[in-house]
DNA sequence: CGAATAACATGAAACAAACGAATATTTTTC
DNA sequence: GAAAAATATTCGTTTGTTTCATGTTATTCG
């Protein structure tokens, strides 16, 4: 193989690795084929002289040549990141305005820290949140009264950009000591009979019944409550199942206050996306906004990978 | 142009322009042509989509986003070589010894400090200076009596790796008030009559004599001096002329205690190298020795150029 | 001022590196 | 021990980088 010379790339392909655990996931971050990962990351073992991670062995762990070359990546993109910051508000300008509306109601867990993280990088930057629930979200964007939506859809519109934030799995919820807790995961048919408590959202906009139980032809009773720990107290409370996100129930999976259960052998997986003004995403802080909100979510939200459809 | 990334590459290119203060001395000590340097400039410049060093002026100037990205280079790549010096460790080791043998009186003016630079970095190597005139210093290597010699010459000798340091220039030194101080440039002739003041070595390793005057049939008396500064003060008290590199009169020239001039219209040019036996010049100590030797130089000697020859 | 010189830019072609598709091999899971 | 998942490898293609040859622009010096 080639030995060439190190680069930022073998640095974001040694972290992507890490982060993601495992060659093949990180392709999928780093919208490559795994084929080129492992090519990659055997061009850069050659090149050093020595192995970076440890083969024949899951999870997959890291040499102290792995790990030394880890710290490098940590210490160094960052910086170069920053670097990059600067010279687009040295194109752009660092000032600019975002009114964010957000169509799912556990999208708060994660947009907040990720606000946050961005503000301390754009403090030039107005953030707004829109409150209340939206019949169109993206349409905001057109009337001028948005200037960024987080949407599960991708319906093309003229003048909308979509960018792809990640897929997620949609967890169904219930009683640590219920009988459907004995299965592996759920078929709609496990569903008829019991009462299903979501958000109060039209019907086409859960997933669970879009996609699995409408098409099954299970149609079960609804009940709706607005705060996410009200769902779960519910479901805890034998009242119904629920549907969530994986990442809003991890930390009640932990305690084991409910159980979850794939919903399907493969999981019900969905997907977020960001909508802007075509003529805005090109801007440096909107930009860095989605990359924010993006690499802040691969840190901080469990069970999530890179979207799969093309925005 | 592509628009491809920002790789290290970019960095360490931007960084070798403004130290050597142009596209076309960048491309030498970066071993390219000026056009891939040129080529390599711009399409950086177009990925970021701004300028990054002033064009139509000379001395050539860095843009906003070149300074910007120059401190970024200045930050991130120190870490980089940090990490790979690090790997080398684990690689090869981090203990070794290094016997330097020097055949240039003045090299122990860069030298020393660069010796500094590289204790700091490989603890665990020992470092000792062999003194003394050596009548064949590359054959100490052979003999096992030193480990690494800087020296003139690339005589091909089985056993022994030549890595070219750097070229520099020979001035001919001369009281500030001498007649030949109003030429430009000297020629051969012009010393004729003149006593030569040299470092007690034989003629053939004298460039001027060796290079200039004797192919001119010129043979002017010698007279020997031991320390540079005893040179200096016999040119300035007037009991002859001497030759010594640029970097060693510099300070000297600030202050105007002697003159200087090129000798010959393109000056004359010498090249130092370092001679290591073939065994050793993949071990990392012994790469990283020469590697500093070389940053330090370019960073500290004024006027020296990368080695031409071929080693 | 204008010729000579040095430095930089550009287009085309050669060269090298990176990538992907298909497939083999290894490891893990059940 | 079979099936599934993950990683490695081979080979052809694509993409990116370098050089060569030459044009253009800036600087120096008569």
């Amino acid at each position: 193989m080639n030995v060439t010379h190190i680069e930022l790339r073998h640095l974001r392909l040694l972290q992507a690795v890490t982060e993601a655990g495992g060659l093949t996931a990180a392709a999928e971050r780093l919208h490559l084929t795994q084929s080129a990962v492992s090519h990659q990351l055997k061009a850069l073992e050659d090149a050093l002289g020595l192995p970076l991670i440890e083969r024949a062995t899951r999870p997959l762990g890291l040499t102290a040549a792995g790990r030394r070359l880890l710290t490098l990546a940590h210490a160094a993109l960052p910086q170069v990141d920053a670097a990059l910051r600067d010279l687009a508000k040295l194109k752009d300008g660092d000032a600019g305005e975002l009114r964010i509306a957000v169509e799912c109601h556990t999208c708060y867990d994660w947009l907040m820290p990720a606000m946050d993280s961005y503000r301390d990088v754009w403090p030039g930057v107005e953030l707004d949140l829109l409150g209340g629930f939206q019949a169109d979200p993206v349409g905001l964007l057109l009337d001028g009264r948005a200037d960024l939506v987080i949407t599960s859809e991708t319906v093309p519109r003229a003048g909308v950009a979509y960018a792809p934030l990640f897929g997620f799995e949609m967890l169904a919820l219930l009683p640590p000591d219920h009988p459907l807790a004995a299965k592996k995961w759920l078929l709609p048919a496990d569903f008829a009979g019991h009462t299903l408590i979501t958000y109060p959202v039209p019907e086409d906009r859960l997933d669970l019944i879009r996609r699995v139980l409408a098409p099954a032809g299970i149609k079960p009773a609804r009940r709706e409550a607005q705060l996410t720990v009200a769902i779960l107290q519910l479901v805890a409370s034998r009242r119904g199942l629920a549907a969530l996100p994986a990442w809003a129930v991890a930390p009640y999976l932990e305690r084991g206050y409910i159980a979850a259960r794939r919903i399907g052998k493969h999981g019900l997986w969905a997907e977020l996306h960001v909508a802007v003004r075509e003529a805005d995403a090109a801007r440096a802080y909107v930009a860095d906004f989605i990359e924010t909100v993006k690499r802040d979510s691969f840190a901080r939200l469990p069970g999530i990978r890179p979207a799969i459809i093309a925005p």
